[in-house]
RNA sequence: GCCCAUAUGGCUCAGGGGUAGAGCACUUCCUUGGUAAGGAAGAGGUCGUGAGUUCAAGUCUCACUAUGGGCUCCA
């Protein structure tokens, strides 16, 4: 038998372990590699083994589930003692132990009346086998290890090798808030060596470019224990950034025709009452009372903009109408979801409410598609659409819900764009398609959303006069391109690892005197610079000519313009590039025209 | 919110029951350097906050605050 040989693939695509196959199996065989079905015959297999290896260590532990996951696999389990980051490392020495003894994989098969008396004093397994409909069960042994398993397992420890414990965590029974927390191990396998170090050091990639990470070192922003969890503040390099962001988008609302509004911050609670969030997202609002009147401060701005909406009378002629604001909001977001600037309770959204007949859903929904194309593509994201339909809390009849999604997928389905569905996926007062974007490193996003709502304009009786001088419902269509500037620039950090585009970048050319004499050009070139709009700095330091270059790179400045004699006798710059190091001389006009060119690629 | 971990100068971290260390950053001086760390001196911390144990607490215990890893993946 060959002894790469760990189990088969059957005509209906299903791996069946070489425990299962039986004496003389027709099917194709799965070789010991990294083949998906390969991996995760191993992972689940070295889950087994972590099992095992925690039931040496701590005997008194008791396990509920433990599958392969996208990243390798996981173990929940019940457990006396706690556990922490440090005693990965014991358990693995343990697994390595266990490896040494060299384990064959068995399997058997117990009736599951059997399996129930077997199992009696373990409530975990008796809950994994509360959902299980067969009547026959099969448990895999190694050594002294039994475990309920569905399998499928390599044969043997010894295909065990090149596994690593990554995290401990805490994980809900069956991932329901109010059961009990289990402790939970995440650990990944591969066939080989060198994969799981690719794996590993892919993983110190990413941590690398962690926004956090790169926040500190760029100074872009901070958070204060003081202040609060999940609040940021922005600092000067940060606040550019975002400056130029949100110049940009501002431009793009304008050319597609949204009118700029703006909306106070609180608004007294019955207008909440009234729109349906004090009911349905009240628990994620903070609420005020002043002179004994209760406010709440909004989570969404779509009251704002109805109240500007309803101000004067609007006729048929004047929709669709697009309101848009950079809205900041405030949302009670539970404590251990925060996570630097992609997970805040304070945010600004890029909000637009779009006030339509219902005609005119499919073709604005469209428009809005295309605006989402155009960023999409300014940033290099690729992306993916997500129809999201009702969820259980929600307000409004369900005919309404089916003609607003209806609406969705006309736009999609008339122009070709492919999407899926998230089934309850929807807000509480209506569908919506959801944009997810796929970063450098293949990390997906939420960003944008659109969202038909019929409700809201019914519930504040928002109305036009129709051609045929009746009054009528609008459609109103919220929609949101990066969702969040804090979120968006946090992810858009990591996508370029902080390397913004000249476009972006909180500092766009840095220059450095060669020595004192030098100066008064590089402040004169600094001048004309943010004359034009660039944000230009003199990095005249007395700090030798190498470190101010390195310190300048590691900002990671898009160019570092070095002035000498040179350049300053011939009215030209000495430009290094920050993508590949190359040096090269222009003169004063060249250069100005190059960055000109270079900003107006923001342009969208 | 829940589980686990962490909290030492602006940043990154060492130390570990007998009252604080390093590198970078910062200040001053020397150096005026042609593309990723020139040299010297100096200043800066009641060790997250509050209690407790102890003759003595950054160090041990508890609470709080903040941060980090998770809480969809179904034998």
């Amino acid at each position: 038998m060959n002894e790469n040989l760990i189990g088969y693939i059957d005509d209906q695509g299903n791996i069946i372990d070489t425990q299962s196959a039986g004496e003389n199996p027709t099917f194709t065989a799965i070789e010991y590699d990294n083949s998906e079905a390969s991996l995760e015959m191993l992972r689940h297999s070295t889950a087994h083994l972590m099992a095992q290896a925690i039931t040496e260590l701590y005997p008194n532990s008791q396990f509920f589930v433990g599958p392969v996951i996208e990243e390798g696999f996981y173990y929940d389990f019940r457990i006396d003692e706690q556990i922490g980051e440090n005693d990965l490392k014991s358990i693995e020495k343990k697994m390595k132990e266990l490896i040494k003894k060299k384990y064959k994989i068995e399997k058997y098969e117990i009736s599951k009346a059997e399996a129930l008396v077997k199992f009696a004093n373990d409530d975990l397994k008796l809950k994994v086998m509360e959902r299980i409909t067969d009547d026959t069960l099969s448990i895999y042994k190694q050594g002294e290890f039994e475990d309920l398993c569905r399998g499928p397992h390599v044969p043997a420890l010894r295909f065990l090798h090149n596994f690593k414990l990554t995290r401990v965590a805490g994980a809900y029974l069956g991932g329901d808030e109010k059961a009990e927390m289990l402790t939970r191990i995440y650990g990944i396998a591969f066939a080989d060596k060198a994969s799981l170090k690719a794996h590993l050091s892919m993983l110190e990639e990413a941590k690398k470019r962690d926004h956090r990470k790169i926040g500190t070192e760029m100074e872009l922003f901070m958070f204060n224990e003081e202040a609060g969890a999940g609040l940021p503040f922005w600092m000067p390099k940060g606040a550019k950034l975002r400056y130029k962001l949100e110049s940009i988008l501002h431009k793009a609302h304008l050319r597609r025709g949204y009118e700029p509004v703006r909306g106070p911050e609180i608004l007294k609670a019955d207008m909440w009452r009234t729109s349906g969030h004090y009911a349905c997202y009240g628990d994620n609002m903070y609420l005020t009372t002043i002179d004994e009147q209760e406010y709440g401060i909004k989570p969404m701005n779509c009251l704002g903009h109805i109240l500007v909406f309803k101000q004067a009378q609007k006729s048929y002629r004047d929709l669709p109408l697009r309101y848009y604001e950079y809205g900041v909001v405030h949302r009670h977001e539970k404590s251990g979801v925060l996570h630097g600037l992609l997970r805040v309770r304070e945010f600004t959204q890029d909000d637009a409410h779009i006030f339509c007949e219902p005609e005119q859903i499919a073709s604005e929904v469209l428009e809005v598609v295309e605006f989402v194309d155009s960023v999409m593509k300014l940033f290099g994201f690729e992306y993916t659409m997500e129809i999201a339909t009702k969820p259980e809390k929600a307000i409004g009849e369900d005919a309404v819900w089916e003609l607003a999604t209806q609406g969705l997928r006309d736009a999609l389905d008339g122009n070709s764009l492919p999407y899926t569905i998230d089934e309850g996926g929807g807000a509480f007062y209506g569908p919506k398609i959801d944009i997810k974007i796929t970063d450098a490193i293949g990390r997906k996003w939420q960003c944008g959303t659109i969202q038909v709502d019929f409700n809201l304009p019914e519930r504040f009786d928002v109305e036009y006069v129709a051609e045929d001088n009746t009054r009528k419902k609008p459609v109103m269509i919220h929609r949101a391109i990066l969702g969040s500037f804090e979120r968006f620039i946090g992810i858009l950090t990591e996508h370029y690892a902080g390397e913004f585009p000249f476009f972006l970048a909180p500092v766009q050319v840095i220059f450095i005197p060669i020595s004192q004499s030098h100066v008064a050009y590089a402040n004169a070139l600094k001048k004309e610079l943010r004359y034009n709009d660039i944000d230009a700095e003199v990095y005249d330091k007395n700090d030798s000519l190498n470190k101010r270059v390195r310190n300048a790179e590691k900002q990671r400045v898009p160019y570092v313009v070095i002035i000498g004699d040179e350049e300053v006798t011939n009215k030209t710059v000495a430009i290094r590039d920050r993508r590949n190091k190359e040096q090269y001389n222009l003169t004063q006009d060249e250069f100005m025209v190059k960055l000109g060119k270079q900003l107006q690629e923001g342009k969208i």
